[in-house]
DNA sequence: GCCTAATCGAGACGGTACGTCGAGTCTTGTC
DNA sequence: GACAAGACTCGACGTACCGTCTCGATTAGGC
């Protein structure tokens, strides 16, 4: 449902291989698109006149316009690389960081809203696949942060990681992209943190 | 920019009259492709056939989609009416309540959802000044009581009641959107609600 | 199949009669946008802002535009009033002033070939019966000319008087129409004359 | 201003080249289409369904009706091969017999009138380019043949050969559209060529 | 050093939706 | 009843974007 496969990565042998180097011309053209003008700016005819390309060349990269749109939003590699940290405080903060710097590009956050409206046509998978396998390092971080805590006696028994979790990537996200310039960005998690802190308090 | 003027609220005119009731009847049906499918079912075509309607008749009323998503999204009654209740956290709870019983609908999340899409695209209002307009009523009233509660001293001086209120409609909207089956609906603020009051704590 | 009954002609009683001198104006106004951008510059709603009048006040005259149009190319009094001349060669040039009068008027010949594409539709009436029965005095008086030529022997027994007819209509309306600017008008009909009565030499 | 470039007739150029058999299916529907119901009958998505196309491969190849239209009606190879034959009657009645032969088709005359009607809009090309290219070798031809008449003292000094030219091609138009089912056709030239050949006596 | 097979640019193509326009009808309130 | 105003249906128009396809021309391997 993703990348085609092709000459990149594949043990491949007859025929002439994929330019490699195109696969991030078009990439780096298609997230400028969608910075500049989110999902509906992202047309493959101007994506390709960008990136001096053929409509063909992109189709056969990608198979469709939702699956470049996931690639950009959760593709490439681990978003949310996992690394402890002793301190709750400092732990909790490391993830909403790592949620921000993803989140906080603008090619990132128009596309993973875009893949939210192109999955809700009936019959497509819901929530995206990519989204919930990128997120899953991250959540389930977030997740085992909670229960050692609750364990130590740190956090409240009956605190929700979960939601927990996708709070702070509503809010992040809905930031982002609602206040595009008439409010501050949420670049500081700070405050989450502190709310999220203490709602944690037993 | 939003509903094109027309016999319906005006004062009485020349001419005959739209029919009020086709107003609502071309809503429901926009709002029942919107929850079923999402911002893409919404076909004119198709709206115009469940509606009973031409497509000009539609058009007469709404410029374009944006304006029918918008209208969906945020129109109508006021969706956040103030009622101010004494206990704080009732009242941020009252708040919270009003957000999501509005951005539960599904109709109402996936119009939101694509006019922030749509509202992208160069040139539109972003965000949609209706959108801004309509949450301005539970915004502000969040922010009487987080003001209300400092000069108390029952809420830490730096609160800040604007990320606080996007970060409720982000996580609201998100969890109504993403989770849409595969996980159960965020019908209770009650979580939310804790981890807001424990961060508020002076 | 044309004009709509209604006040003006009729032996009406009840309800406010029709303004008589609507139907001038309108006329004029028609004639005037057939003339200038022939019939498809002929918009009911353009027509009517012109004429100062509604779009139902012109329906309420003509049931619709090939009937508006149809009088205008051939409605009216006969535009062909029978005046039996002595000569031949006068009587023959005196038709065909007679068509050149009536179709070198702009409005004229193009509401006539306006008539004709509308009326290929089918099921329409072809040729349309207001343009038969409105060249029948001319179509007569020709015949009547030839055959009493014949019988005088001025003519050649086998000269067509129908063919003939549909010749200098044709002619006369083709060059009205087709020759706009870049070429003479084809005002003067002796040329025409000349040949045809050279072709009638017995 | 008419057929749009393309592969067909175009030295080879990059890119998937147009089926040539298509222009050919869209044409032949086309035709039908205007001799069965006349211009109106002339509906671009009823087009595409007979030809088996949609609707942007026909704007492909004719950017309008008009341009469509035209093509019908004076397209295609030379309809007036010039081709002067000794003795002068003959040779004036094969022109008129190539003009009668063109606009004897039903789809032709349709179109032609359609030209027109189409022509007359504001800023159109009126007469259309096309059909005084089309017809400029008959013209030339009739005129070439009256010239050398006159030289040789066969014709009168005074015939003017434009006029003859378009009172041929108005009367064999006009005649073939207006006299469609309730009169014979004019498949006889004879009688326009003895006119005609009176006319020029000296 | 050919041969094969895939890539690439270019652009035709079907499909589907968009937003607009004109014709003709209908429904108000006013005269 | 006529009339102005304008809503309404129907059907067509011309455009735009998506994803597929078909060309000719490259451009690597594998033999």
């Amino acid at each position: 449902m993703d990348r085609k496969p092709g000459s990149t990565g594949d043990g491949r042998k007859a025929g002439r291989p994929r330019n490699p180097g195109t696969d991030r011309i078009i990439l780096a053209a298609a997230r400028k698109l969608l910075a500049e003008g989110g999902l509906e700016a992202l047309r493959f005819e101007v994506l390709a006149d960008m990136a001096g390309v053929s409509r063909p060349t992109i189709y056969r990269r990608w198979a469709s316009k939702p699956d470049l749109v996931n690639e950009i939003a959760y593709g490439g590699d681990d978003p949310f690389p996992a690394r402890p940290i002793g301190d709750l405080r400092q732990a909790i903060r490391f993830v909403f960081e790592q949620l921000r710097d993803h989140y906080a590009q603008p090619d990132v956050s128009a596309a993973a809203i875009g893949a939210i409206v192109m999955g809700q046509k009936e019959g497509a998978a819901h929530p995206p696949a990519l989204a919930v396998e990128a997120e899953r390092t991250a959540r389930e971080a977030l997740r085992a942060m909670i229960e050692d805590g609750k364990a130590r006696g740190l956090v409240r028994g009956d605190a929700d990681a979960d939601a927990l979790f996708d709070i702070a990537v509503g809010a992040i996200l809905y930031r982002g992209l609602f206040s595009a310039d008439s409010r501050p960005r949420h670049d500081d998690v700070e405050p989450l943190v502190d709310i999220v802190m203490a709602g944690l308090q037993p």
